[in-house]
DNA sequence: TTCAATATCGTTCATATGAACAAACAAGGA
DNA sequence: TCCTTGTTTGTTCATATGAACGATATTGAA
């Protein structure tokens, strides 16, 4: 049998007047433990109840069930307008760099890859100071060589906004062969930096979805005839342009070969990578990244969200084609 | 600004989730310190209410502001059938049993003055085996000296009940002289037993009031002479037959110097003082114990609570005539 | 700009807390 | 009756927590 009545009264004592257990417990003659157990008693019987309210226009309770579901240690959602890629994408960068804002600390490596999420996220950063930080560029630059890269160019702008070191990695993302690779990893600049980018705390990368007439065909780093091989093999899409499958297996295809920049291997043993990704035609490349645990922290919009929560499971079937 | 967003997470984290801070600053890229601030903020800004559900039928607030507004340690209220002295008495012991069950200790030196209150709440007394537990009569025995008497028979069967040992006051606690009792407090067993209650950690006792026909009167224990003099001396009743006025104040008359028992300053100085009292009549003298803190725990029925309640001020002006 | 006032932040430290263990106990069955 | 089983109880200990402090950044005013 157990006294409701001194339940009620040792619960507002330490709830509401802040008594220490121990204070409690010389006031009505208990132990200190047995408070202890009381209370959780009181937990447990209702007697206390924790109600913790939801703020208006927020997706509380779908981010926590796609971190429970998909093991993710946040999950940021965001409300748009729309669903197409113009209007989700400032929204995403907006979230982003508000979650960049929040977790930044000093004394990090950052890493960063590229994309139009990515661009959009740095516009959004608000400038910061942080000297002991070290933004890294991931992944070798777009476009031509000789031109100042699209990667290099974010690189640039974020360590800039925040008032931070940077370290460029002085080559094309991607390489004729594997012998032009070999190569360009002989030098100990772009060593290097790809040594300090595989120790990073943090990584913010865009989640890609190639398609014909998208950025990365448009610019001409991957041939058509290389995205239909990918994607033959069960491709759904990109991080730094390695590819994977639906539920984030590595591809193997001949190109891995000739890209400089982390393997996925290498991305997932950095603590903390950030996905930010949503919109039109992204759903099953960013529920391959949550299933393959490529990103920790996902910043989507609500519908894809949404989508990611209703078809949970494992694609099993399909793992043994991957 | 504050993310309510964010809040509302950190919340279901520690609250639902049972998370350390420490795990919810390494998941959500805060300092624990942070995660500390975060969640004082969520409960002040009611994103974090805590609600603890009042038992039915019991007087949980009513004794918590008893116990605020007279400094006591604890108040147990219960409801009665009535006001009359027959219908509260049982059920006032019934509540002090149950009082004295959760705090008793072994270990310990528990006084007992006498009255039927306590002599309802001693037959209430469920059996236990507390052999290191010492119960002190604190008052000289009543009614006649050559007779088993009323005090000794309470502290008996006390002990009894609660398998302890017991020490007993053998004199009986109102001589006819000053004299009489100076030689009786010469008797070395006397001395210490009254030693020993003085040092104790626990005492319950009655709170009387008496009056023509009471059980004092009819005892014999108290003149009519002596009881109008008390009165009119400002006594409203008393404690181990120390009578105080309405503020809980010593009433100096030659009587106290004829009594075998603690003083109200012995009293006052046992760390836990439990009185037993209520019904018609008593609402004055548990206000002036309580105003007094002569007592620390209070056991009493609803109507006198709620009494209680509605006239807290200390009579300032009456204190003069103290 | 410079300064002062204010707020924010992390570190240190004493304290509060619950988990794991162990002892004592009660209940129930053989 | 004794023994087993489960319950309650306090002790020890590692951990979690918040208060106090000092450092740092930020804001507003001159």
């Amino acid at each position: 049998m157990t006294d409701a009545a001194l339940l009620y009264k040792i619960a507002k004592a330490y709830y509401e007047d802040g008594l220490t257990q121990d204070q409690i417990g010389k006031r009505f003659g208990l132990s200190r433990i047995k408070v202890s157990r009381l209370l959780q008693q009181a937990r447990q019987s209702r007697v206390v109840q924790i109600t913790i309210t939801p703020p208006p226009d927020s997706f509380g309770d779908l981010e926590r069930e796609l971190e429970a579901t998909y093991g993710l240690d946040e999950v940021i959602v965001i409300s748009t307008p729309g669903y197409a890629q113009s209007e989700v994408v400032p929204r995403l960068g907006a979230a982003g760099a508000a979650y960049l804002a929040r977790i930044l600390g000093d004394q990090q490596v950052l890493d960063l890859s590229w994309g139009t999420t990515l661009l959009a996220l740095i516009d959004a950063l608000a400038p910061q100071n942080l000297p002991d930080l070290r933004v890294v560029q991931m992944l070798g630059g777009l476009g031509r060589l000789e031109s100042e890269t699209y990667g290099a160019d974010l690189t640039i702008r974020m360590a800039q906004t925040l008032g931070a070191r940077m370290r460029l990695l002085p080559a094309p993302g991607i390489v004729s062969s594997k012998i032009v690779r070999d190569a360009l990893l002989e030098d100990a600049n772009i060593a290097e930096t790809l040594a300090l980018a595989a120790r990073a705390d943090l990584a913010v990368v865009g989640i890609g979805a190639p398609a014909p007439g998208s950025v990365v065909m448009q610019a001409g780093i991957l041939s058509e005839q290389e995205l239909a091989e990918l994607k033959a093999m069960g491709a759904v899409g990109d991080i730094a342009l390695r590819f994977f499958d639906e539920n984030g297996r590595p591809i193997a295809h001949p190109i891995n070969d000739r890209i400089i920049g982390l393997d996925l291997e290498q991305i997932k043993r950095i603590p903390r990578v950030v996905g930010v990704a949503g919109g039109e035609g992204k759903y099953e490349v960013i529920r391959g990244a949550v299933r393959g645990r490529l990103v920790n922290v996902l910043i989507t919009d609500e519908i894809t969200a949404a989508r990611l929560l209703e078809e949970k499971e494992p694609a099993r079937a399909l793992q043994l084609q991957a």
